[in-house]
DNA sequence: TTGGAGTATCGTAAAAATACGATTAAGAAA
DNA sequence: TTTCTTAATCGTATTTTTACGATACTCCAA
């Protein structure tokens, strides 16, 4: 058997130099909020909410090029990556950052490289 | 005309509070590199590297339950959005951090939020 | 109430990402 | 050379993401 094993490897996998300080529930957690991060259209909603706080939806959605129910979606996916949160104000919903979490996503950056 | 505006909106979109340091092409490295991190087996990969510089592809095959085929490519993905740089080493190729590029993406994390 | 404004969600079509086996290519060893 | 090791690329199937119109839902004003 073990014939799935590299033969000719002297050198071996290096050692490991370090450890980093992410796994499990965390690395999910910060793997979404990457994920979200790397659409056009939802830097683009985060980049308008940071220059513009206490937006609603519909001010969203004036500023992109896209329908109404497509930055609907984009919202929830940026909400559940927690990048923001939504308050219902009436009948719209004003949306700000997660300072927390955006503050816990950049610590992590400068943690982990 | 103006049929596309919304009525009923005394308060209007907030007055921009600053401005970002992001935007073109920086931009789209930036997202390229948001992008490329977001992916769980990519994260593996670059948590690989970081933990054992000087690896070759195989180890980082080993290292990983899918094909090397599909490895092949996430490196790629990898290379691209600018994470890693391959060297070639004989037949092999030995991947490591462009930290260039990862001191960029810290940076800039640092700047935007 | 009733009506309209503001949003979220549903259903679905199109596009992109992911994964794999097979193939190709390039260097090292025989 | 010929062969083997290593890795990238090709072609393709599957899954996920993206985008839209239509619909449902909530709140406020008339």
């Amino acid at each position: 058997m073990a014939s799935k094993t590299r033969t000719r490897v002297a050198k071996g996998i290096p050692a490991s130099c370090c450890n980093l300080a992410i796994e499990g529930e965390s690395q999910e957690q910060f793997l979404a909020m990457c994920k979200a991060l790397g659409s056009p259209l939802r830097f683009e909603i985060l980049k308008f909410l940071l220059t513009h706080p206490g937006c609603i939806t519909g001010n969203i959605v004036d500023h992109l090029p896209i329908a109404q129910a497509t930055t609907s979606q984009h919202l929830a996916v940026l909400r559940n990556a927690g990048w923001i949160e939504g308050a219902v104000d009436g009948p719209a919903t004003c949306y700000c950052l997660n300072e927390d979490r955006v503050a816990w996503f950049k610590e992590l950056v400068g943690e982990i490289f």
